[in-house]
DNA sequence: GATGTTATACAAACTAGTCGGTATAAATTA
DNA sequence: TAATTTATACCGACTAGTTTGTATAACATC
């Protein structure tokens, strides 16, 4: 095995990450991830200069993660539909299935940080909007793109296509504290079927989707 | 002038309450409120036997006053509208205004004690679940009566119903991340204008209200 | 043996909570 | 009504324990 001290490193930000989701990162101690990753301070402060490295670090590499999935999920809605209002559609059903059988707790690193104001340092907040607008932006081309075809209901389309994402962040509060993780799946199908009524409160066809 | 201590405790309430809303509570020591209060260590602990009973009392307090915000809400759209989905489409409206001239930096002491799971004893988060089920009960008994008359589009009406405060908790997140607090109000009337399309997917009418 | 990696022991700072004490308003009593 | 007691509200120094971060040694791999 040749001498790799990144398998060590992702082991630490590992336990970093679902101990920050479950308690937050300042209630986190050092010790506490070491215990997780069964290792040790000078391992710690080997990989990483300040608890507030692996802060940044955190968030860089959730972000990271982020993007990988989006360009997947895009790939995917976008191969299997040409219709940009089906592409959305689609996103969301996609994003159900993945939240049917997601970690017994899921949550958002992002929201994590929002409300422990002192890690959300500029940086990190600046990429974590990035990110956000990805999705945000390219949501809003497709039902854009839609809204010349069909004519939608009246609504501000960049508010809907930010809801998106307004919707899951809520959905993981909600889901915990009801504690109730399947909400997260059902909300995002509820804003499916809200965002088809819109685009078809002017003429609906006939053909109901099924359930 | 009477002797009277419950100013001073809620002088301690109310800083503890903007700090852990900032950077959470973990994130903040006695020793900060007591100097946001002005007051000293012996204070604090005159009126709370510890931290932890403070953090309970803080989340006693949020849901005391969003029920108070609750009821006051409720009388106000049942008095203005007989018409149950008018009467959830206004409170849209009502919440959309409170926050435009919201405070600086608006968010939820329910979602930040998701996210530090310490402090969400099971007590505190019953009484959050409470009272987060008495919004989603209104709004899905008031959608369910409107869907008698009009048929709504196929969608989860308990859902939709629980929309509402997912939209809440989702767009004080992105507030944050994005700095654009106006993204609160903004959603609550994008969601307003999709429940709008959902209830006149069937048969609209053409008296679209104006933008 | 040079370099990358992990372990142990320690130091300095911080934090929750304690304790002895003070000030003042209200109740009691002479 | 003046003097005395009592309870409430507040103060600030102190302690015990925790936390981040450092110094240094041991070990493995090339």
């Amino acid at each position: 095995m040749p001498k790799d001290g990144s398998k060590t490193r992702t082991l630490l930000l590992d336990a970093a990450l679902e101990l920050a989701l479950e308690n937050g990162l300042a209630a986190t101690s050092i010790d506490e991830i070491l215990e997780k990753a069964k290792l040790t301070k000078g391992t710690f402060f080997y990989h990483f200069k300040s608890k507030d490295e692996l802060a940044v670090e955190l968030v860089r590499r959730f972000v990271e993660h982020d993007h990988a999935l989006f360009k997947e999920a895009v790939a995917r809605v976008e191969s299997l539909s040409r219709d940009p209002l089906q592409q959305v559609l689609l996103l969301c059903g996609l994003a159900a299935e993945m939240f049917k059988e997601a970690p017994e707790n899921p949550g958002c690193l992002m929201a994590s940080y929002c409300y422990e104001g002192q890690l959300f340092n500029e940086e990190s907040r600046k990429a974590c909007e990035a990110q956000l607008r990805l999705w945000a932006d390219w949501i809003e081309g497709k039902l854009k793109s839609a809204a010349k075809t069909r004519k939608p209901a009246p609504a501000d389309l960049r508010q809907v296509a930010e809801m998106f994402q307004v919707i899951f962040e809520g959905a993981f509060i909600l889901a915990r504290t009801y504690k109730e993780p399947d909400i997260i799946a059902k909300q995002a199908l509820a804003y499916r079927d809200m965002l088809e009524a819109l685009f078809s409160a002017g003429q609906r066809t006939p053909l109901d989707r099924q359930k």
